[in-house]
RNA sequence: GCUCAAGUGGCGGAAUUGGUAGACGCGCUGGAUUCAAAAUCCAGUUCUUUCGGGAGUGUGGGUUCGAUUCCCACCUUGAGUACCA
């Protein structure tokens, strides 16, 4: 009997389905575990070997907890709203819907060939209605909502409705918008419906407002920050400008301290966290008011430096400033708007790209130091962001460099305020070093007291206050896109409204055309036949639209992000109609307790994830303020590409080693065309493109065409992917999983290479052979051997250390190992056999379940639990111990057979007493690691 | 520039708390089997050597009886971020 890998695998996957052998209750004895996978976005190429890598680590994982008795959760399903669709069907008309349930079928079954434990009866898809309409139930409740800083937690915008009644606004202590003007109680009842509704608007955690937006005229729609790479839309290179528009907003900065709290209270890797630290961008400072001379107006700036306020020299602001206008002179008028033409026509690119040049212009502008009251100059300059902080800044040069290099270029002064530095070649930035000379009060003070007290002189004065500062910026929510949730809002009299819960979900209308309208509208105003309303929430689905009686909807749809940011809640109890998820569901689940995915999502999914559950925490749907208790971030699988090369201007290619001096052009070949000894199928490569099929080849002198390879990111366009269906259909779906984990470890970045695969391939042939012979099953109920039982629990134990480090490249050695081993050792005792398999069945399911089957069980290996270790049978069983001890030295110490652990210890703890007087030497400690050497720690 | 991660044979990578560096696999070399090939099995495979050894984990120092592991400086590569006041 051979080992028949495909049809072993297709039988146990059957089984699996049929049988429901991984669905999971939402009620049990058992404790639970939650395994989640970053689900994928279901693209028209279909798999390659590298994205399986993470589904691969946690379904072992997840198999491993069913093995030690957890009720375990191991949900997928589909980011399936996204652009790819969208331009596909603008190309061709093909409706997205339909292309992404192609894809998504595609996906299911190379899911399902690789062996997977998913419950599917959770699957979602973001892009299903009964799953969107929670989206936009969240939507509501987020705009039903306002952030309180009191009670440092979101609260219901009734609430705040009942302080305006009673109070108006002067107490109310919110994140909110900039500048709302303070109103009484009386006021507020004075104001018009819409009125109230704009002041309400300012507060309520998602909402509208004229934002600078990223708008990419090529794709006709905007991005977010973490779209755009390099100054260009991240899909396609296209051109972004910068544009103002009326969009929906998502307050995340209300919750920017908590989302950086929260990061010291959840196991995720520190280059992760420390990527979303920098997003959010903390600085503790200070907010100093300058006045203006000659002006009614302040200028207002943000610093982390309060201590060298008597180091200010000029003042300088965004060439955007709101004030730049107001405040320069006649005299200056020409230059400075001449400057903000110049700055306004280069590109936020040509900005980035050229930070050397110094370029500004003066306002003939004046504001008073606060302390000193000598007049400062007004200076305007590009290095001053309008998006950071307030968008102006004081400018100390001795104590920052390009506030110094300005100052140097425009022949500004800098005064010292350090004591004992020279300044005269560049600013001195170190805040530890730091004492304050020549500024009156703050004299010989270090940084931080000198902080401290200019804070404080600051306050008196009514000059300035503590002021913690955040990078991080409200998310722009609209898309200008067809294929994604539409906004659960109408308009009256251009003020949004949200839509009654019962009316959910707001289903997307068919549309002819899946650009914008000819007036510039999303393409969701070329719909003819949608929901629409007749009067105030009255919502009438999919009629004609009477365009006379309509309060129009928002036309605009969710960005990408918006279906994932509650995915993982929503799969505890994902076919509820009535509920996003019952009390019952997320009170059994809890929270996810391993999270595996990519760390690309760093700064966007795990960081809009986050501020949506504390929210959810806040109103009290969820009991956690994070959702994923550990985060572990899979490596990519890169491609290993083949390059050939042609000689520049000529039809003629040329073997890699003939090169030389030539000038020749790397062209991608496609890697099926190239075996393992990097040679070239001259004729496969000929066929593939017509021109090349006139081509001459240049031969290395034995006749071999060679290629060069290099490693790169696995991409169609780069022809180097390779399908895991080859794979499968060649070696099986456990040589694949275990490939997979045996590349390397599983948070690295490794180039696949299908050659390799052969060696745990043979080991699954090796395997079966420990079990079955020419005339059937080899197993009995033998006593197992002394060596075999060490064989077995050395494993059990690596094992166990391994998943429980997520270092499963090692395990698939030590398996490796042990058959080998229990191979010589000619073992055929079941007491070893059986466990041995429920260890392999993490890895390679197929094969372990049918083996398991063969040995008589009728129940699903899954369901067997996880052996247990016994390291009485570690213990050396031969007689010499080889003693390391001073590197050079090697001492052998005779010691009866069957020892206990602690007895060795003790003879070799006395052996080495003699040895190390001998030696002049007094040892510490004494490590025994049974099944190894003994070693001694001086 | 800043932050983070990582540098070990021809290659992917092991090495637990500082304790015999290179497990395991690929590749390569030799052999067995075969008419032959594939497959399988066995042996060898860091470099160097006068066959006694010697050197060796990016480079240079340090701590230690002992360092791939800890500390300092530097170099290289990868990732993220970027005029953040």
């Amino acid at each position: 009997m051979n080992y028949n890998f495909n049809e072993i695998e297709a039988k146990w996957q059957k089984f699996w389905a049929e049988n429901k052998t991984f669905k999971a209750e939402n009620k049990s004895d058992k404790p639970k575990y939650y395994v989640l996978d970053m689900f994928p976005y279901p693209s028209g190429a279909g798999l390659h070997v590298g994205h399986p890598l993470g589904y691969i680590a946690s379904d072992i994982y997840a198999r491993y907890k069913r093995h030690q008795g957890f009720n375990v959760l191991h949900p997928q399903g589909y980011d399936s709203f996204g652009l790819p669709a969208e331009q596909y069907a603008i190309q061709t008309g093909q409706h997205p819907a339909i292309t992404t349930a192609e894809n998504i079928k595609t996906y299911r079954r190379q899911l399902d060939q690789i062996g997977f434990s998913f419950d599917w009866s959770r699957e979602v898809r973001t892009s299903d209605p009964n799953y969107y309409k929670w989206t936009q139930w969240i939507f509501i409740q987020l705009f039903n909502s306002w952030y309180s800083i009191d009670s440092d937690k979101a609260e219901d915008i009734s609430e705040l409705i009942k302080i305006f009644n009673s109070e108006g606004n002067s107490k109310v202590n919110a994140v909110c918008d900039e500048g709302i003007e303070s109103f009484s109680a009386e006021d507020w009842e004075s104001f018009s419906s819409k009125k109230q509704q704009q002041i309400l608007l300012q507060y309520r955690l998602t909402y509208l407002a004229e934002t600078e937006v990223n708008w990419c005229p090529a794709l006709g729609t905007v991005l977010a920050n973490d779209e755009i790479v390099n100054g260009v839309s991240e899909r396609g290179g296209h051109p972004v400008i910068r544009k103002k528009m009326t969009q929906w907003s998502m307050r995340i900065s209300a919750y920017a301290e908590r989302l950086l709290q929260g990061l010291d209270t959840i196991d995720w890797t520190d280059s992760l966290k420390e990527s979303q630290r920098n997003w959010i961008g903390k600085s503790v400072g200070a907010a100093v008011t300058f006045k203006l001379e000659g002006h009614k107006e302040v200028v207002d700036v943000f610093t982390t430096r309060p201590d060298t306020i008597f180091g200010v020299s000029f003042m300088t602001l965004a060439p955007e400033h709101e004030l730049v206008q107001k405040i320069t002179t006649n005299e200056q008028k020409a230059e400075v708007d001449a400057y903000i033409l110049a700055t306004a026509k280069r590109s936020e690119r040509d900005r980035m790209a050229d930070v050397k040049t110094i370029t500004g212009a003066f306002t003939g502008a004046y504001v008073e130091h606060p302390f000193t009251k000598e007049p400062i100059p007004v200076w305007i300059g590009d290095y001053v962001l309008a998006g950071y902080g307030t968008g102006a800044v004081m400018s100390v040069p001795c104590g920052d460099q390009r506030d110094y290099d300005f100052a140097k270029h425009f022949n500004i002064p800098i005064p010292n305020i350090f004591d004992g530095i020279d300044i005269s070649e560049e600013a001195f930035a170190d805040k530890e070093k730091t004492i304050i000379g020549n500024s009156d009060f703050l004299n010989g003070l270090n940084y931080k007291k000198a902080t401290k007290r200019a804070i404080f002189e600051l306050e008196k004065i009514g000059h300035g206050k503590e002021k913690i500062n955040y990078r991080l910026r409200d998310a722009v929510f609209s898309r200008q896109r067809y294929w994604g949730e539409p906004f659960p809002v109408y308009y009256v009299n251009g003020m949004p409204q949200m839509i009654n819960k019962a009316h959910l979900p707001i289903t997307l209308p068919e549309v002819e055309k899946y650009l914008p309208t000819e007036t510039g509208e999303p393409p969701l105003g070329n719909a003819t036949v949608w929901a629409w309303c007749t009067e105030t929430n009255s919502v009438v689905n999919n009629e004609k639209i009477d365009n006379k009686t309509v309060f129009p909807l928002e036309l605009n749809t969710m960005p990408g992000w918006a279906g994932s940011s509650q995915y993982f809640n929503r799969y505890m109890d994902p076919n509820n109609d009535n509920e996003i998820f019952s009390k019952e569901a997320i009170n059994y689940w809890q929270q996810v307790d391993l999270y595996i995915g990519g760390s690309e999502h760093a700064t966007g999914h795990l960081l809009y994830s986050r501020f949506w559950q504390k929210f959810m925490f806040d109103k009290g749907y969820v009991n956690h303020d994070e959702y994923a208790k550990k985060l572990i971030n899979q490596g990519m699988i890169l491609g290993t590409s083949a390059f050939v090369f042609r000689v520049e201007g000529e039809n003629k290619f040329l073997s890699k080693g003939l090169i030389d001096n030539i000038n020749v052009q790397p062209i991608h070949a496609d890697v099926s065309f190239v075996n393992s000894s990097d040679e070239l199928d001259i004729e496969s490569f000929k066929n593939w493109r017509p021109e090349f099929k006139d081509a001459e080849f240049i031969t290395e002198e034995d006749g071999t065409f060679k290629v060069k390879r290099d490693v790169e990111k696995m991409s169609k366009s780069k022809f180097n992917v390779v399908n895991p269906d080859d794979i499968v259909a060649d070696y099986g779906a456990d040589s694949l999983r275990l490939y997979e984990m045996f590349l390397g470890p599983l948070e690295q970045y490794k180039p696949w290479n299908t050659a390799g695969i052969t060696g745990v391939h043979s080991f699954l042939k090796k395997l079966w052979k420990l079990y079955v012979g020419e005339n059937g099953l080899k197993v009995n109920d033998a006593e197992p051997s002394k060596d075999s039982l060490k064989t077995l629990h050395k494993t059990i134990k690596k094992v166990q250390e391994d998943i429980e480090n997520f270092s499963f490249n090692t395990s698939v050695s030590t398996f490796m190992i042990a058959v080998n081993e229990l191979t010589a050792q000619k073992c055929t005792s079941k007491h070893i056999l059986e466990p041995l398999l429920i260890l392999i069945s993490s890895y390679a399911p197929h094969i372990a379940e049918e083996l398991w089957n063969q040995l008589g069980h009728n129940e699903s290996i899954s369901t067997a639990p996880f052996p247990e270790f016994d390291a009485s049978h570690l213990v050396e069983s031969s007689k010499n111990y080889p003693i390391s001890f001073n590197g050079k030295m090697r001492f052998t110490l005779e010691l009866p057979l069957d020892m206990s652990k602690d007895d060795i210890e003790k003879a070799v703890m006395a052996h080495e007493k003699t040895q190390s007087q001998l030696q002049g030497r007094s040892p510490k400690k004494v490590i025994v690691v049974p099944g190894k050497i003994v070693n001694i720690v001086g």
